[in-house]
DNA sequence: TCTGGGGTCCTAGGACCC
DNA sequence: TCTGGGGTCCTAGGACCC
């Protein structure tokens, strides 16, 4: 196999939100904490490597924390911090090398390619401005592309560094088992493992042809995933938005249809206020319904027409509720997202609109979002929103980008 | 008192049109 | 009238990522 003669690096902030909280509160620093989101049924979004060495993994309840690690110490995550945070490295790595892009808000990949630095000398050079910087340290791997240099970082994490040339390159991606390489998750491992492939070795002992019979391209895509084989490129930040969504899992779960849409109103006014913030309009609305045994159902419906207005989201989400027998049972997360996003719309004036009053809808959403905006999210909203026993805005993820339309303007934030 | 939230991409079948 | 093919849109579901 040949490799391009690039340099790519790819940057990987070490526990993120727990060294961010560390570095502004000293005190914590060798503890066992957790960031955690703050609702009842909220689970462990990252730890401390101390919390970590105790058996808190990422993506545990807080109950179970503190079970496996009594006396761990619980931090709800501020996001606007960890996103200033982030902005800031993603400046300073834009001056290392203007070919660089933040992948997440603890991630970055850079192309060093021409740059007069080596890959050695520019990880050093970045994890030590970096811990200057900002207080907090990065893990750095480097390759001939971006997929080899993501899994580079995992060899010394963390505050490490690692290097493979492309001659290593298949014989690195032979070192690791299947469920570690990037892109291949829970559900591919169980397949291959009952196929008798455990290690990317196997998968190429297997053969790319034979593959891709049993499982047409996606076979294929995993396989040149195993060898090693990737986008060299940097990904450019990417400008336009897909989608937007919220969803929420309650305290308790719900069946009553008044409170259901009582949350339904409140989650469209999240999805629609954040397409109208962002310029956005969309034409296609998804309802989500998680059952109390996790199950979980899309219902969607495709409007003949692109809006942001609240109350055409959540006309579309009630009927999809309405129309698909949601009521019938209780239900555990409800989720609203708008899709088919363009930057032309009707606003909040369908047709019928203009004849029963959108226009005064539309500017009524206006005003709303601006008081928002100027004192706070929820200063001005719908009574029924305001009965909701979940206030919802609260849970963080570490998912959301330090720029763009990525939700930034959630709460506990600094 | 198990199991969050926000995204992207892909597949597949059916409807519908040419 | 019967037949088939391609293309696109819509809906539902799944896999995966951070």
């Amino acid at each position: 196999m040949r490799y391009d003669e690039r340099e790519i690096l790819c940057v990987d902030m070490d526990a993120f939100f727990v060294s961010v909280e560390q570095a502004s509160d000293p005190s914590l620093k060798g503890r066992p904490i957790a960031v955690v989101g703050s609702g009842e049924r909220s689970v462990v979004v990252t730890s401390s490597y101390e919390a970590r060495a105790r058996g808190v993994k990422t993506g545990m309840s807080r109950k179970d924390a503190q079970k496996v690690c009594p006396g761990v110490i619980l931090i709800p995550g501020r996001v606007r911090k960890y996103a200033a945070v982030s902005a800031g490295i993603a400046e300073f790595l834009q001056s290392v090398s203007p070919e660089s892009a933040m992948f997440s808000i603890d991630e970055a990949f850079l192309d060093i390619t021409g740059t007069g630095f080596s890959s050695d000398n520019a990880a050093y050079m970045i994890k030590s401005r970096i811990k200057q910087n900002f207080g907090i340290t990065c893990t750095v791997g480097a390759g001939p592309n971006r997929l080899i240099a993501k899994m580079a970082t995992h060899v010394n994490k963390p505050d490490g560094y690692y290097r493979v040339s492309g001659k290593d390159a298949l014989s690195f991606m032979d070192s690791f088992r299947l469920s570690d390489i990037w892109g291949i998750g829970r559900s591919s491992v169980r397949k291959f493992a009952s196929m008798g492939i455990f290690r990317a070795s196997d998968m190429r002992l297997f053969g790319e042809r034979r593959l891709e019979e049993m499982m047409g391209l996606p076979g294929r895509n995993i396989y040149r995933l195993v060898s090693g084989e990737s986008e060299s490129g940097i990904p450019k930040d990417r400008e336009e938005m897909k989608s937007f969504s919220h969803s929420m899992t309650f305290p308790k779960d719900i069946s009553s249809r008044s409170e259901a849409c009582a949350y339904l109103l409140q989650l469209s006014e999240m999805v629609s206020s954040r397409a109208r913030r962002n310029s956005y309009y969309g034409r296609a609305v998804t309802l989500t319904v998680r059952r109390p045994d996790m199950s979980t159902l899309n219902f969607s419906h495709t409007l003949s027409f692109k809006t942001s207005a609240t109350h055409h989201i959540y006309d579309c989400a009630v009927k999809l509720y309405d129309g698909n027998g949601v009521v019938k049972e209780p239900v555990r997360l409800l989720g609203v997202s708008l899709s088919g996003l363009g930057h032309r719309g009707i606003a909040s004036s369908s047709v019928e609109d203009m004849i029963t009053g959108g226009a005064v809808k539309n500017r009524l959403y206006r005003a709303i979002d601006a008081i928002n905006m100027k004192f706070g999210e929820r200063t001005i909203g719908y009574a029924s929103v305001m009965k909701c026993e979940r206030k919802g805005h609260r849970i963080i993820s570490p998912s959301w980008r330090p720029d763009g339309s990525r939700n930034l303007d959630m709460e506990n934030g600094s």
